[in-house]
DNA sequence: TATTAATTGCAACTTTGTTGCGTTATATAA
DNA sequence: TTATATAACGCAACAAAGTTGCAATTAATA
């Protein structure tokens, strides 16, 4: 496997994952990144960051595309996590402590599931 | 609200979606029609088909946008039910009688979920 | 400090989806 | 059956999101 290599921009983009508690888009992020870099090179350092298990991919219910930072406090990191979607504010949240319990044929072999629960989130429902 | 019309691309496409089993994409819905009607019709009786609670829209974990007839066994039609989508053959199927349990903080206001596994389906699977 | 390969910027391109507008066709009423 | 209002259509143009190739730059380490 390739080595990945720290560069400004890419410590830039870690800077703005670690001030954030939510999920950011690739434009959200380009945005806050202030010319650092090109939009291209962005999509690129998330690629790495995915790569490297430092962030994870998440898709919101109307096709959104995010990204957020992987919590490893457990030895083994679960990608598994549920997401909250605010149709309010947008923001999406893992929400690393709940999931779910569910039946299924066994003819289906699962490896993967994704949990995301839409509707008000605290700051938006009170 | 607007009354729909039965035109001959609304029913290719619903022919189309009688034809099928599981989730299809525009651009699979697009080639099966075979110049019937341009893209752009297409999308706009695909929203149509929305409307009117026809077909409902799905994202797949990769972000890939589907869609699939709603099926309306039981008086109240229920969207959230949960979906599986092969990793194989990327078909994706509606799961119908699969309906996760779980435990979420009161704060969160929960009005929507969407519940995606994701794997091998039983076809790719034997 | 020199070297090697990872990283970058830029231009070009693809895919997916949207919008405006003049034309066509469907449902309904006469 | 025919007239008519408007839903639906095709087409062109556009926008957002993401990808690719390549030459130039820069980070890690020998």
């Amino acid at each position: 496997m390739k080595i990945t290599r720290n560069t400004v921009a890419k410590t830039a983009v870690l800077e703005i994952f670690g001030n954030s508690t939510t999920a950011l888009s690739h434009t959200e992020i380009q945005k806050q990144l202030n010319e650092v870099c090109d939009r291209v090179t962005t999509y690129r350092i998330l690629d790495r960051l995915i790569q490297d298990d430092i962030i994870h991919k998440i898709v919101d219910l109307d096709g959104t595309v995010k990204y957020a930072k992987c919590r490893h406090e457990h030895r083994v990191h679960i990608h598994n996590h549920a997401h909250f979607s605010c149709e309010n504010c947008h923001e999406i949240t893992c929400l690393e402590n709940v999931k779910p319990s569910y039946l299924i044929p066994h003819s289906y072999k699962v490896k993967d599931i994704n949990f995301t629960l839409s509707g008000l989130c605290p700051k938006c429902s009170s």
